[in-house]
DNA sequence: TGCACAATTCTTGTCGACAAACAAAATGCA
DNA sequence: TGCATTTTGTTTGTCGACAAGAATTGTGCA
């Protein structure tokens, strides 16, 4: 009966906390709950996670590392700005790690990788049916990290997941403009380019990866550049 | 005359404490000053650098990001090892990274970019003239990443200075195998790749960056398989 | 009223301390 | 003697508090 509050505070185990504060923050930054440009109390933040500053800042520190938080020093931090005007580097690179990551996974994909990579096909199939927009970000993203890890470059893998990481935020403003009408021919897309990890092929895996690519890359350009010529958004 | 000792506590300002720590421990690790595998005590640098652990923490944090440093939750943290087994990964990521970053300098590169590369080119040569295989090492490293920036593309950057940062270890053990016989023929390469960036040749400063890394990949791998087949040595 | 400067508030960076988790040493038992 | 268990010691994760900058408010003067 001299129970603490149990609901509150659920029995954090030592170590965990930083852990926790960063999965959780990263989620609503990439989900646009945290709009970019959002002040971030530390303070605020502890109380709501019942915790101290410092497990806080080891979370911030991480995620600054990462790219999606702007710390000025003795000064705020906030969530980072999606950079629209350099927004060609971005799918540039997206569309080179697309194309390496799924060359090396029809190298080198295992068994048990390709179930991983059918069953987040699977799910992203689902999730397009639904019309959940948030939920065939997140996995879209994972789809193409698993592809990615099957790949076993963990140089490629981890420039993939801060692309596809940055992604999702992109994706959800793209989404946003277009309510959620949601591209079937991605579900294809992908069943291809499993079938051509599955075979092996791997010059057909890097031809539909870059189609893959360069699809994405058209539809969001096109959005941004509804005026002008240069892609201007803000 | 009622001063603090001014000698070893030279006015830090407020927010550097952490970055101080990061940029010394960061070299220590990639000129190997402190092997791979050695245990970092939190207590032991703070009295090093006359500060609290926190501002330490957090350069220890940041350093783990970065992946040169293992945190063992609740455990000691150390130095990350270098990974023999898997080196090819390696020299496929920087082969890429080669080769995509040299072509975009050949199209973007402004002339201050230029005088910068040429600088530290001429620094290079000059490093390799005086025998000084660790400021070599360093400036090999700050050539391409100079390269890297001229392509302004910030993630393929971010890849690069990661990989070129590892390969200052990579590229210490193997000079320390063969007695600092250093390579001239590398001054030479790097003469004819900045021709190709300057004369906006894409295609020849592709072809020049792959064998370049190429090269490098044959010599370090020649190294390694000195006994067998598959490259082991630890 | 408008501007420069001073005082206050607020947020961050740093510190010392404490407690939990782990490792090592010491003790007891078969 | 050899192994299991307890005890001790060390290192990390977390906390609350304090001080330095920066932002904001308030004040005085032209």
């Amino acid at each position: 009966m001299t129970d603490e509050t149990p609901t509150s505070v659920p029995e954090r185990k030592r170590g965990a906390g930083a852990k926790i504060v960063y999965d959780l923050l990263r989620d609503e930054i990439l989900n646009l709950k945290l709009a970019p440009g959002s002040p971030i109390d530390e303070v605020q933040l502890g109380e709501r996670f019942g915790m101290s500053r410092t497990p806080i800042r080891e979370a911030l520190v991480r995620l600054a590392e990462d790219g999606l938080v702007t710390t000025l020093p003795n000064r705020s931090t906030m969530v980072a700005q999606v950079d629209f005007l350099n927004l060609h580097t971005y799918f540039d690179a997206l569309s080179l790690m697309y194309r390496v990551t799924t060359r090396l996974a029809a190298q080198h994909h295992r068994p048990a990788d390709l179930r991983e990579i059918r069953a987040l096909q699977d799910a992203y199939a689902q999730a397009v049916q639904s019309q959940d927009a948030l939920a065939m970000i997140a996995v879209n993203a994972a789809f193409h990290i698993a592809i990615a890890e099957a790949g076993r470059n963990p140089y490629f893998t981890g420039l993939s997941k801060r692309l596809l990481g940055e992604g999702r935020r992109i994706l959800r403003l793209y989404y946003d403009s277009y309510d959620d009408q949601l591209p079937m021919h991605l579900v294809d897309e992908h069943e291809v380019l499993i079938q051509a990890i599955a075979d092996r092929n791997v010059e057909e895996a890097d031809r539909l990866a870059k189609a893959h690519a360069e699809q994405i890359t058209r539809q969001v350009q096109k959005l941004l550049t509804r005026p002008g010529d240069s892609g201007i958004a803000l």
